[in-house]
DNA sequence: ACCTGAACACCGTTCAAGT
DNA sequence: ACCTGAACACCGTTCAAGT
């Protein structure tokens, strides 16, 4: 890469986080480009789509995250290391505003820059659920996808301006529904 | 309001209707006064706002609901009653792709065209969880607004083509934390 | 009273022309 | 190699001018 191409890329990163948190991830592109004095054609070169940069800005948050799987992992108990990386999630999630909606896109779309992304925090949540389902702190009868699905639907809740303050309250309740309340005491109990 | 104003009326909230229902919430509003042959700035006269149109597109359907609510309190039993009108309105909220968000901003805007019917809807599902509560049929750490919350984010989730899928499954899964499983059973459990 | 559509200020995306 | 910005096809919203 050409020094002046490295340093066009760096100060779009930059300016993209600005506007992204100022405007949501529907952020005006051409927003971007201006403030970071570059013309259109090279973000489109850099960020061949939104989702693109979005990814780029999102990189570090996605490590972070999938590592905290692995350490809650090898060292939580169960439904705590479940509870704690969904809670994580859904901070993580509110960086951006509508990040949400684009990453529940991302999933089902293999050509997405995001796709790759989304597909391994449902890895990693997955793998967080069927250690807990195994040791009867989980219900049975969900797979990662329905975690994945609840776990966004959570933080699009928490970017909802009217039931932004009660997120945490209805985190609880979503995850009293996952933890499967009374099967340990009685694991004879299934699904109604 | 002259016959031609009528007529127009009509002939904007028949296409809005279709246009709605191909492209979303978000549909585009030229595109509505293009396809029913009138100018821009009669659509504009009649719908002052696109929350105004879908209001207008919506208000049957609020209705029903609302009348169902009623009905449903006075015929069924404190659980099935509340179950099933939240299984109607995510059901509802599936007509038009998108306007579950522009229901879960209008509850916060008293400007929105949308808020009353927001608000309503919001109450006749308070009163449903309220007897079930006290029918000891559903958790007592819940108000109207984490209902509403909930039953949004299940609409949310029954329109990302990711999750519609698994839309009844996930209705499931939140339907069991609301009910509060066990707590018939054991009346002395409380929320953790 | 009501309707029309040009006008204004924005978008995303592409691509010929420049260096 | 890389950058630029005009060009194209769209938006939402307003409002002077028409009937």
């Amino acid at each position: 890469m050409r020094v002046d191409a490295q340093r066009n890329y760096e100060h779009l990163l930059d300016t993209g986080r600005v506007v992204v948190v100022e405007q949501g991830a529907e952020a005006s592109l051409r927003d971007v480009a201006r403030r970071a004095g570059v013309g259109l054609g090279t973000l489109y070169r850099h960020f061949p789509s939104r989702e693109a940069l979005l990814e780029a800005l999102l990189r570090e948050s996605f490590d972070k995250l999938a590592a905290q799987a692995a350490e809650l992992e090898a060292a939580s108990a169960p439904a705590d290391a479940l509870i704690v990386w969904l809670r994580d999630f859904v901070a993580f999630s509110h960086i951006y505003r509508g990040v949400t909606e684009m990453m529940m896109a991302a999933i089902e779309n293999t050509e997405s820059a995001l796709h790759a992304s989304c597909v391994r925090l449902r890895g990693a949540g997955s793998q967080l659920l069927t250690r807990a389902q195994a040791a009867g702190a989980a219900r049975p009868d969900m797979d990662g996808t329905d975690l994945f699905a609840l776990v966004t639907a959570l933080a699009w809740l928490a970017d909802q301006p009217s039931s932004a303050a009660r997120a945490d309250h209805l985190f609880d309740i979503i995850a009293s529904a996952i933890l499967a309340p009374g099967a340990s005491s009685d694991p004879r109990s299934e699904s109604a």
